[in-house]
DNA sequence: TAATTTTGGTTTATAAAATAAACTACTTTA
DNA sequence: TAAAGTAGTTTATTTTATAAACCAAAATTA
């Protein structure tokens, strides 16, 4: 009756990365940090994860002389983002059966 | 720009739980198991958080000589999880801005 | 009828996640 | 040149979820 939710998506950071990352071409650490309201620790943890697991690239490299980490969503990403939204559905949408 | 999803519904098994309460009047322990292929032992931990919380009520009772738990769902988990439905769509239409 | 299995759970222990705190390395500002 | 800020990473702590073990009674089987 319910699906399994891809526990990589059901988790509130991760999600929302996500879902920026859906409507963005790139997005860099910092703007996810603040759009997230997240912690740079935390969101480092989650981003490795989701590009542990493809859903996102990480490009690393320098603005100056400072790190610049960006971000953007795969098309494995995009394919397991719209698996999620679809299989949320179902615990939404509470209809007897 | 994203809510804070309430933490006690944010999690596959409650939220399943949840889902199938706003829909029925009531529901015996070994019907929401079944629903959601979940363990009793998992079940039993989730649904006292949920009661803990006041989102819905357990009564415990006896059928005969076996042991029945039926669980209602209340005005206030109701409330919450509207709320939560309502949260989390920020989270999937994913829009820019 | 004694042992075994099943029902309907609860409690305790373990594993996995999320989060927070501490740290690194370098840069900018006072 | 000392202090504070930037852009993160790593480690530790806390919280969750899950699994395993357990309990009491009833039903089943040998």
């Amino acid at each position: 009756m319910f699906k399994e939710l891809d526990p990589l998506l059901h988790a509130q950071l991760r999600l929302a990365v996500m879902s920026l990352l859906m409507s963005l071409e790139s997005a860099e650490f910092t703007f996810l940090k603040e759009k997230t309201s997240s912690t740079a620790g935390n969101l480092s943890v989650q981003l490795d994860k989701l590009a542990e697991a493809e859903y996102i690239v990480l490009e690393k490299t320098f603005r100056g002389k400072k790190p610049l980490t960006t971000c953007r969503i795969t098309p494995k990403g995009i394919a397991a983002f719209e698996q999620y939204v679809n299989d949320l559905k179902q615990y939404l949408n509470h209809n007897p059966s």
